[in-house]
DNA sequence: ATGGCCATACAGACCGGTCTGAATGGTCTT
DNA sequence: AAGACCATTCAGACCGGTCTGTATGGCCAT
């Protein structure tokens, strides 16, 4: 029955509640008690089911990470031609940019609460952009393949890997820059970029 | 005595145990407690150079934005040639990024940390990201007039003003990605794309 | 003797986390 | 079908500790 579903559900309100403050606020900004009154939760269900803070930490970056990777792969099967899926990430950025309350990359900005005693946070944050770069290696491979042969005698940059890391340099350069400034700029900045690698 | 070498009034104590407890811990992991007693000062004496911790904050981040600049124009004059000026920038992140504490740039991390409803973090972190801009844009300047006149009829990203852009693009996006991964691989990438980028 | 510094105690708020105790509702036994 | 049982949730008091910031008082040098 809907024993599981409903078993869950305080569990994710809690979730839900916490990744919003969190991801407003910062981590240690924001109160277990406040996540509590703001989730309409009690402190001992709360209890139950995140043994302590970190616990909720580390469930709030995982659900985070899994979302970013669903959203990317939504958008990028939502478009056809090699072309328009490759630049797909960075250009599904632009609505967040300039959404009123963005606030940079979640694992970025937990990464740089988190004391660097523990690992554990920072690992999170390596094997999230290691999936992404994955993601990012495949479409670069398909926009290759599509290209005409060789218009030069391969330059060093055009091989897969080495585009999936230029990209996602960029992609990084663009997330960070957009905090201070929150324009869409940087996305063209680095679209026009990449393109012009395509090209070479 | 010790007196005239510890000269390091106490002000400018205070500012640089905070400088590297900040930036090492995190600003709200960072009690004013800990600072007084790194610094080995009384807590009167520190409240009267500091009427509050958000000013011992702003005096930070005040300093570690004319260091950098300091240490970018400094890194520059040290080298002779158009080119090697050029990627300065980029370069000195290196040992930066292979040391044991690095913990990405000041900036992005108080700004992670600090509340949105309080503009002046953001708005010293975008004024250093402006002068820091400007440096790129003269360095942008002098390689591309050293370059041959035109190779082509002049592709879009060859002015100073885009080049410098993507330069910061790439430049933000290696200080942010080392932070998970701490080698030198994101600054070769970077200078390789920007070599790219020179040649076309 | 005045002003800067030290040392320390203190205030009030908030922190993460524990605990008690009661209401709820589904499941199992009889 | 009725009652015993059990897990979950709720509401909130409470704990020790830490936070920022204030106040007090002594010391020392100019």
């Amino acid at each position: 029955m809907t024993r599981v579903i409903e078993t869950s559900s305080v569990r994710d309100r809690i979730l839900a509640t916490a990744s919003d403050l969190f991801y407003r606020q910062g981590y240690r900004a924001t109160g277990v008690n406040q996540v509590i009154a703001a989730s309409g939760v009690a402190k001992a269900s709360f209890y139950s089911h995140f043994p302590s803070k970190d616990d909720l930490l580390y469930a709030y970056l995982a659900a985070a990470a899994r979302q970013d990777l669903d959203d990317l792969h939504a958008e990028v099967e939502a478009r056809s031609g090699a072309k328009a899926r490759f630049f797909a990430p960075l250009e599904m950025l632009v609505p967040w940019f300039e959404s009123s309350d963005y606030r940079g990359c979640p694992f970025q900005n937990i990464v740089a609460e988190a004391p660097p005693s523990d690992p554990r946070v920072r690992t999170l944050a390596r094997a999230h952009r290691d999936n992404v770069r994955t993601l990012l290696r495949t479409l670069a491979e398909d926009v290759l393949n599509q290209r005409p042969p060789a218009r030069r005698p391969a330059a060093p940059p055009l091989d897969p890997d080495a585009l999936a890391e230029v990209y996602q340099l960029l992609l990084e350069g663009a997330i960070a820059t957009a905090v201070a400034y929150r324009t869409r700029r940087p996305v063209d900045k680095a679209i026009q970029t990449l393109e012009h690698l395509l090209e070479a």
